[in-house]
RNA sequence: GCCGGGAUGGCGGAAUGGUAGACGCGAUGGUCUCAAAAACCAUUGUCCGCAAGGGCGUGCGGGUUCGAGUCCCGCUCCCGGCACCA
């Protein structure tokens, strides 16, 4: 037997098919122009098909058998519409900076580069060993200094240029000095997309830097290390993405996404509509600034019974009265002696209390600052409070409470003795906050009595417009992109600052900026929960790099560079349009390949939930898979680069990636025993008691099951390197591709491996003689039954290819492969089909059987099989009889039959008879041929 | 609280409103073998029955329908996102 399919076979089979993919270049895709392209026009490239996986950062931990599942996905897409006849573009590059290298770096002293390296060396190694069908010319480093330099070209295009609200999209900023008669940087400045700002940014001591809003998760600490986050006031770079708001929620209406992956987007952006409302401030008559509140609710106006600042609102202060009025409520004060001093107090604790706490806490406190606001729709007098429910960093920091339609606007009155008027009409008790019709609401000549709470704001904005109290406004949840780092291992900021302190770009020819070799890679460490930190960059440190002599034009001057670097997100906001054309070093992509591979393609189906712009394809990746856990940071981030890029014409597709897919994960079993430590889940032993109840034990003891991630520490990593060894490269391919969709997350189980290998050693065996390896397929005609099974497997297996459903497309293919072992016949007609269709899945195996078929040339583009529908239809088909909707008979019956001569069959059934028992059949269903129903 | 997704054998999972449980794992029995492994063959939702056959069965409670895992209404639980965001 020594040409049974075992792993050792296998083993050779895959090397010998990677060897030769490589040496002939295979999976090269081709160019229109540039050095990728090839001796055809760009008419002769035909249809092409761009796939990607989200780029994976090298660790060094090496990769378990959960990381592949995305990448084997696309290389079954790929080769699948490689074979269909699809220019398909597929590679894969390294997302290279990142903190781990930096740990490392700091802990060992070796360069983040040589970990990075290295580390790359070893996964491109376990990778390959899967085979994939890459294009391994297009495969970069985000840390290849030519990736660093157009990384470092797109920052100057976001700092030289500025967003116009009127068009919508942004301009050069060259336009804007134009448009405004200066170059003053202070009037220019504020408006780059990449600007400098000195606000309240997410310190994170722990890892000695400042966080963007979405590194930081709900319960205040870092995504990355769980360290405590901070707010901390200080100057960092930020990029304008708020000014994409409303074109990032809009445009997911475009793409192709899944529900869930939108929703969280429009969640993180928070877009919501209302209106501005100036309620007026008598105590401070003749000030420029009256009190601008936000509302979603501008048809609750009259119910607005008090207004409330934020702690840190501005306005606050000048409003502060000298003394309490006269009788006033006793919970309103604080229990201070003054409204200064109540406020005081009051902002010193609010002060003190961190995120978290205010979220945990979520008792309505607060004081009344002594004045008064009028409420511009009836002129009433309301009391301005001051309270901590209202946040600073949204809408205008302050808001015309409701109580009576709003829960936490009626906790707060409740608590204070403020007046609850119903201004919506409606069931049940107030607060509520659903649809109805407006009562109470009318005062002079303005009544919105009657309106449905739609049709009140639109009456009311309007009103507030007309008579300048107001308009109509939204806000947004989303906060622009801080995105300055003080760790060293980053892309440096092609920024200098001239003696006056005006940041200055440094021109396309400098770059790009290379990392300076320092001494000490680390930031200054911190206790994680030290606030009072101050950041450090690692780069300040290298004097002789920081200070340098540059002529910009106007002679040799001295300057000072930028020692932030940038977030590791970077690299992956663009990294798609690199693909298209990896060496291109007059642009980040010649725009003939970018339009080839990423434009508008009007015939592309705008896909599931297009909403009404879909008209218009936005362009993009054809196929993009990934996990959810990137949907607000990085496909955020890449669809704002994406969108500027396009502002400034570098690119002619909107949108990134047309069609996103989240692949679930591996998930595998943890054990621990008596004392909590974890056990090798290799070493546990499975009982299965008699009332079916499981239990394990490791080592004879008892040991506790739990389930979740796969990882080192809870000793339940799987590797690939060890299903190369048992089983090969393909049995592994096809094992992942069956457990399930792809789109579910799923356990490991390392005992069910065995059946994908025992699938393709039927196949192996139909095709070839174990003893001698010689095919032993024949040229007879298949029966009947076996072509009919052959093509319907095909039309099967081509919908679920098509729909990714590869688990059913395996179980097909099985199904056949059953069939054909069972009639004993191995006819070329069937086995062909089979190699084919098994390609993708396994596809060193299947080049293995195609050659040993006879073809000299690789089956990478073999055209992908087609249903005969001639074969497609049976002679017979199996008719089930139901009575009162239970199935009583099965009848073998002709494909052709009509109505009456099944009705007549199914009658004739004994047990059909005998569950109708006698009684009338009132009705009768006929589905030709399969289904006969009958009512009695 | 709001939004999105889900719940089917011992396990992973299949099922355009029309045969529930495809395919795989495991389990049981068998073939081969001195024996075992591998491989192959058969059985495998559950209960009653020698069998033929029948009852029950897709988280729970209703409904629509000749017929519901699938559609509708009302719940429970699980997963994910957002959350004092006005």
């Amino acid at each position: 037997m020594t040409q049974r399919y075992t792993a050792e076979l296998a083993a050779k089979i895959e090397a010998r098919w990677q060897d030769r993919w490589e040496a002939e270049g295979t999976f090269h895709a081709v160019n229109p122009v540039g050095d990728l392209a090839g001796d055809a026009g760009t008419d002769d490239l035909g249809p092409k098909y761009f796939i990607m996986d989200m780029f994976p950062y090298p660790s060094g931990a090496g990769l378990h058998v959960g990381h592949p599942l995305g990448y084997i996905a696309t290389d079954v897409v790929g080769r699948h519409q490689r074979m269909l006849g699809k220019n398909v573009l597929h590679a894969l590059g390294y997302d290279a900076f990142g903190l781990p290298a930096e740990l490392h770096a700091i802990s060992t002293g070796e360069h983040p580069r040589a970990n990075t390296e290295a580390n790359m060396v070893n996964m491109r190694r376990q990778l390959r060993r899967l085979g994939l069908g890459h294009d391994d010319r297009r495969s970069f480093a985000t840390i290849d200094p030519d990736f660093v330099r157009w990384t470092q070209w797109i920052f100057l295009q976001l700092f030289n240029s500025w967003f116009d609200v009127e068009q919508q999209k942004a301009r050069p900023i060259s336009e804007l000095i134009e448009q405004l008669g200066t170059d003053d940087p202070a009037a220019i400045d504020g408006h780059r997309l990449a600007y400098v700002s000195d606000s309240p940014v997410n310190w994170c001591p722990g890892l000695g830097t400042v966080l963007a809003n979405e590194e930081v998760t709900a319960e205040g600490r870092s995504e990355r290390g769980n360290f405590p986050v901070f707010k901390r006031q200080m100057k960092q770079w930020n990029l304008r993405i708020t000014a994409y708001a409303d074109r990032l929620i809009d445009d997911l209406d475009r793409v192709d996404w899944p529900e869930s992956g939108k929703q969280m987007q429009r969640n993180w952006i928070g877009r919501s509509r209302g209106a501005e409302v100036e309620f007026g401030l008598p105590a401070l008559e003749g000030s420029e600034t009256p009190l601008q509140v936000f509302t979603t609710r501008p048809d609750t106006l009259f119910g607005a019974t008090y207004v409330v600042l934020a702690p840190e609102h501005e306005l606050v202060d000048p409003l502060v009265t000298d003394t309490w009025p006269e009788g006033i409520d006793p919970r309103w004060t604080g229990g201070a002696a003054d409204p200064a001093t109540a406020v005081a107090e009051y902002r010193a604790r609010a002060a003190a209390k961190t995120d978290l706490e205010r979220q945990e806490n979520r008792e309505k406190t607060g004081v009344f600052t002594g004045a008064f606001a009028i409420n511009p729709v009836n002129g009433e007098q309301v009391p301005v409070f001051v309270a901590d429910y209202v946040l600073v960093g949204y809408g205008t920091g302050a808001i015309m409470a409701v109580p009576g339609h709003d829960a936490r606007d009626f906790e707060f009155a409740t608590q204070f003795g403020l007046p609850i008027p119903r201004v919506i009409d409606g069931e049940g008790d107030l607060p509520h906050t659903g649809d109805g019709a407006v009562i109470n609401s009318t005062h002079g000549d303005l009544s919105l009595d009657g309106l449905t709470v739609d049709d009140a704001k639109a009456r009311i904005i309007a009103w507030l417009e007309q008579n300048g109290h107001g308009t109509g406004t939204t806000t947004y949840r989303l906060r622009d992109w801080l995105f300055s780092r003080q760790r060293y291992w980053g892309e440096p900021f092609p920024i200098v600052y001239d003696e006056a302190g005006n940041a200055v770009a440094l021109p396309e020819s400098m770059l790009p900026v290379d990392l300076p070799e320092v001494p000490d890679y680390s930031p200054r460490t911190f206790e994680p929960d030290d606030a009072n930190s101050e950041p450090e960059p690692p780069l300040g440190r290298v004097r002789e790099w920081v200070e340098v002599e540059l002529d910009l034009g106007d002679g040799p001057k001295r300057y000072r560079r930028e020692t932030n670097t940038m977030p590791n997100w970077a690299g992956s906001s663009w990294y798609e349009l690199r693909y298209t054309d990896p060496h291109n070093d007059q642009a980040i992509a010649d725009p003939e390949n970018e339009r080839y591979w990423m434009g508008p393609d009007e015939n592309r189906s705008p896909g599931r939930g297009a909403g009404p712009g879909a008209a218009k394809d936005a362009g993009g990746v054809d196929f993009y898979i990934g996990g959810v856990e990137h949907m607000v940071l990085h496909l955020l981030y890449v669809r704002f680069w994406h969108k500027v890029l396009f502002d400034l014409g570098h690119v002619s597709s909107e949108e990134p990636f047309h069609r996103l897919f989240n692949q679930g994960y591996i998930q595998a079993y943890a054990f621990t025993d008596a004392r909590g430590a974890y056990v090798p889940a290799d070493e546990v032993v499975e009982h299965v008691a008699d009332d079916g109840t499981t239990t394990w034990t490791h080592d004879g003891n008892p040991v506790q099951r739990e389930y979740g991630k796969m990882g080192k520490s809870l000793k339940n990593v799987v590797t690939p390197d060890e299903m190369y060894e048992a089983y090969g490269a393909d049995t592994f391919r096809v094992y992942e591709m069956s457990m399930g969709p792809l789109d579910v997350s799923r356990p490991w189980e390392t005992r069910a491996v065995v059946g994908a290998q025992r699938f393709l050693q039927r196949v192996w065996r139909l095709a070839v003689d174990e003893e001698t390896g010689e095919s032993i397929v024949s040229d007879d005609e298949p029966d009947i039954e076996t072509l009919r099974a052959v093509h319907r497997t095909i039309d099967g297996v081509a919908a679920d290819m098509e729909a990714l459903r590869f688990n059913t497309a395996i179980a097909k293919l099985i199904e056949l492969t059953n069939h054909l072992t069972k009639t004993g016949a191995a006819p070329r007609a069937a086995i062909e089909p089979l190699v084919l269709m098994l390609a993708p899945f396994a596809p060193h195996v299947a080049e293995e059987l195609w050659s040993r078929l006879g073809h000299a040339e690789v089956l990478a583009r073999a055209p992908y099989p087609v249903a005969d529908p001639q074969h497609l239809v049976a002679d017979t088909v199996t008719c089930v009889v139901q009575v009162q909707g239970k199935v009583r008979a099965k009848l073998e019956v002709s494909a052709t039959a009509t109505d009456e001569e099944l009705t007549a069959q199914a009658l004739a059934e004994p047990n059909v008879q005998r569950a109708i028992d006698g009684r009338e059949v009132r009705k009768v269903i006929v589905r030709a041929p399969k289904l006969v129903s009958l009512v009695v």
